[in-house]
DNA sequence: GTAATGTCTTTTATCGTGAAAAAACATTTT
DNA sequence: AAAATGTTTTTTCACGATAAAAGACATTAC
């Protein structure tokens, strides 16, 4: 089968959706840059549009006939590169239970039951494995190491070293720095969907995300920056998982984000510390209330594959 | 070609060392375990000694003949696994100069180049990319940033953190850990290193090694320890490379290491906390005085592959 | 009956291959 | 002549296939 082309899929819908907006359509490089990919898929992109009689393209002249209907896009499942789909599957067997630590990881039979490739699945525990969640042997398999309270308690004692770290920069930040524009815009986000958490709250998972980054990113440091995938994905997975009192614990990281951006405004090193504190206290609390405590490390030498393919 | 049995032939070749100092070979479970490979080696390796006539063999009686001959061993070059000659020609490239940073890395040329697969190649890249010198464009190539200044001083930086954290849960560790025997074995390796440096300050960059994974062990955080592999492929690479001074800085090396143990067995925070700070400082000193002035990060879209690829 | 050996099965490591996508080059249009 | 379009080449991504290595099962030895 060899390569999906959900690349051309997915900017194909986001083109159909483009056109919905601007009733036009710019020039071949224009739009590669605009979809972020390159000529040869936005000419592939021209092409259906063409056939399926959206547009009429002649060089040049790109005349919109139509406006896109439903059926002119792809199905969502169909744009998801082949990384996603492993990434998913993995971590629904993961979070689903019977999960435990100790247990073998079996690259073929991940293979078969996701309905892929070899190779496709040991890049992504190789990608996977910084996570800290995987281990492997040497011309082996890989061993489970669990979703752990260890492992919850490692990772949150880093993100509390980085953050802090990372916030301390960011108050220091000279006041022309376009930082702050960017932390203001962010406010505003975050007062709008306190305003509404009623009914919003399920969207706060995505500017939590986007806060915090933007602290990260004032430490200027590739590595601090990059050990923030580690917090999202695990806390990507965790909001998916644990659904429990989700608006009540949302509700109260947006008062504390608030009171951590004031603190930031002010510049105040004391401030900062004592307001980035409260919400990695609180954030770690989260995290660590949602793990079993069944689920502590098992003798290592138990064999589960079977189990774990199950799921 | 599929697989080389570079794994045979290592332990064959290790095999060949230990029936050198014992005389004699024990079963087939306890050699697989001893060489740390499966049973199926072991058996191979057997075979093969039973036909060059170094063994007799049958069934449990494994009668040594003769003693091994420099010409019983495989070739060093034969027992690399394909992971490490990869490594080393990329560093090679990478620290042979010319290798400049926004330089575009292309998995095809790589693969041709060293004369393997590109599935190699690109499970290779994906595991450097924690190191934080490449970085991946999707669906496009990898990208080098750069062995520069701000690298080693954000590398340098988290090392710090870390190092600083973990001696001091080192040092707050109970006076019946095992850990205290470790330090002293490794405080006697020191001062032996120490009497004889003129003759074997080459030896100290695996010293080194020792020495500052088991204070991060004492952090029980699997981030840190995993860290500390960035740090020593970094070290390890920087010390072929550069091989100014080596024996005025190792020397000095080991005497800070001799401050930061006693302070370690002191246990006393305040003076653990100097001794590493003083250390830490002057490997950063090191490693930073070894970087050309002239790295500096290049305009990103410049694009060199040729370039790196000839090196 | 435990622990070894002998045999067979499964999994991992690696390659070559082919389609998707990117990139480079050539030609035309404004 | 700058920027677009048209065409060709190269590279990435993903698969199936195969030998090496691990692992499981069956049998024998002590």
């Amino acid at each position: 089968m060899s390569k999906s082309n959900n690349v051309y899929k997915d900017a194909f819908n986001r083109c159909l959706r483009l056109l919905d907006e601007t009733q036009s359509l710019p020039s071949e490089p224009e739009l590669g840059t605009l979809l972020g990919v390159s000529r040869t898929t936005v000419r592939s992109i021209l092409s259906r549009m063409e056939e399926t009689g959206l547009i009429a393209w002649n060089k040049r002249n790109k005349t919109v006939l139509r406006g896109p209907r439903p059926e002119d896009f792809f199905p969502e499942e169909e744009t998801d590169s082949l990384a996603e789909i492993i990434e998913r599957s993995f971590m629904r067997r993961l979070l689903a239970g019977g999960a435990e630590a100790g247990m073998q990881i079996n690259e073929l039979e991940l293979a078969r039951e996701i309905g892929v490739g070899t190779t496709s699945v040991r890049e992504f525990l190789i990608r996977f494995s910084r996570f800290g969640l995987i281990e492997k042997r040497r011309n082996s398999h890989w061993v489970l190491k669990g979703f752990t309270r260890a492992f919850a308690l490692e990772l949150t004692e880093i993100r509390e070293m980085f953050e802090l770290r990372s916030a301390a920069a960011f108050a220091a930040l000279p006041v022309d720095s376009a930082v702050w524009a960017d932390l203001d815009r962010l406010e505003v986000e975050h007062r709008q969907l306190a305003s509404d958490i009623a009914t919003r709250f399920n969207e706060f998972s995505e500017l939590d995300e986007r806060f915090h980054r933007l602290i990260h990113r004032a430490s200027h440091n590739r590595f601090i920056v990059d050990f923030y995938d580690v917090i999202a994905m695990i806390f990507h997975y965790h909001y998916q998982w644990n659904k429990a009192e989700e608006r009540q614990r949302n509700e109260v990281a947006v008062q504390e984000h608030l009171a951590y951006i004031a603190a930031l405004k002010s510049r105040d090193p004391g401030k900062v510390d004592i307001a980035c504190r409260k919400h990695l206290k609180s954030a770690r609390q989260t995290l660590l209330s949602s793990i079993p405590e069944g689920r502590q490390a098992q003798p290592p030498d138990v064999t589960l594959s079977g189990t774990f393919a199950q799921a």
